[in-house]
DNA sequence: AATCCGGGGTG
DNA sequence: CACCCAGGATT
């Protein structure tokens, strides 16, 4: 047995015993619990994760509770987070885990990655800090530190290398307790091996660290860079009545934030808008072009959003969603459209 | 294997 | 602005 897989994982876990964070879900071993953290925190921060994972918890304290739920629910407490798509994963798996497992979370990883937006990260995850299955759960923290200790000079962003680091995690699980190595190695990445300026002096297993020898830590993890945003023009259209109701519209159920709420907008400029608007909604209104362009960044995308507002008559047919401000804080809307919200209603 | 899918923090 | 982040589904 490798003297080097024993020093490692013993001067990790010792050090995460002692530094280890106060997080909420740590207070618990509720599979459901975990899992719903591990989602809320596949590429979102902590801090950002952390009042939602109180709320979500407060809303639907049980995997019973989340099944019974309805999705427009799940995904208002969502709202704002990001990767809609999470959520209604999620929610799918819940009820699948209600349906054919009696409402217990699958006490056997083969079982539960196969639920719905459960991969091999947040299969590891779950069923090692819940379970203490020996499972690895390597994310991009776990590669940033093993590409460092171990020296593997791989494009993280591969497949391939990400089974490459699991291999390394299974080795270790073998000689420690899997709830507390996985943990300890994410711990470690997120407050001492840092992308930037690790702070190597206090770092458990720099003695261990090879890219530390090297003087090359922050060279590492080596990983493609991706495509640039693609720019986009967007022209959304906020009508009122005279009873300071708001039209609002619902996205489709697939693609970009799919199933959120939005004003009517579309890809496009006031030419299209109109279109939208008559076709759509019957509005013949003349729309006043507004000076304000809100930008937005998505993964992919780049949105600069025109906006148009109009007024019309209380006693027109009205066609599609009017909303007061009362019943447009029960929908989920992208943050962008919260922002415009803000900005044009005060809401 | 490459692309799609949000939002916020940091330097 | 560039880069990063406790990824998974789809094609």
């Amino acid at each position: 047995m490798s003297l080097f897989a024993y020093q490692f994982t013993q001067d990790l876990v010792d050090w995460y015993e002692s530094e280890q964070r106060d997080l909420p879900w740590r207070r618990s071993r509720d599979p459901y619990r975990i899992w719903i953290s591990e989602v809320m925190l596949q590429q979102t921060r902590v801090d950002t994760v952390i009042p939602y994972y109180e709320n979500f918890l407060k809303k639907f304290p049980t995997l019973p509770a989340l099944a019974n739920a309805h999705e427009d629910e799940v995904l208002k407490a969502w709202e704002g987070l990001g990767y809609y798509s999470r959520a209604r994963n999620l929610h799918g798996a819940v009820k699948e885990i209600a349906a054919s497992y009696d409402g217990v979370v699958p006490n056997d990883p083969d079982k539960f990655r196969e639920l719905k937006g459960v991969g091999p990260y947040t299969g590891g995850a779950v069923m090692s800090i819940a379970y203490d299955f020996k499972e690895p759960a390597v994310d991009g923290n776990v590669m940033r530190v093993l590409s460092r200790v171990l020296y593997i000079t791989e494009d993280i962003s591969k497949q391939k290398t990400r089974k490459q680091f699991e291999e390394h995690v299974r080795e270790y699980l073998e000689m420690t307790e899997p709830s507390k190595f996985n943990q300890a190695l994410m711990e470690l990445g997120a407050l001492i091996c840092k992308p930037k300026k690790p702070d190597c002096e206090q770092c458990p297993v720099s003695k261990l660290c090879v890219a530390r020898e090297k003087g090359v830590v922050e060279q590492l993890p080596i990983k493609a860079k991706k495509a640039k945003p693609k720019d986009q023009q967007v022209s959304c259209a906020v009508i009122v009545d005279e009873n300071e109701r708001v039209l609002i519209e619902q996205r489709p159920k697939e693609g970009l934030l799919a199933g959120l709420w939005q004003f009517p907008a579309v890809l496009g400029h006031e030419d299209d808008l109109s279109s939208v608007l008559h076709d759509q909604y019957k509005l013949d209104i003349s729309l006043q072009k507004e000076s304000d362009v809100f930008k937005h960044v998505f993964s992919h995308l780049k949105w600069e959003v025109s906006i148009y507002t109009g007024t019309i008559a209380t006693e027109e047919d009205h066609q599609g969603v009017w909303v007061n401000k009362q019943e447009f804080q029960t929908y989920s809307f992208p943050v962008v459209y919260q922002k415009i919200a803000k900005h044009y209603l005060g809401w």
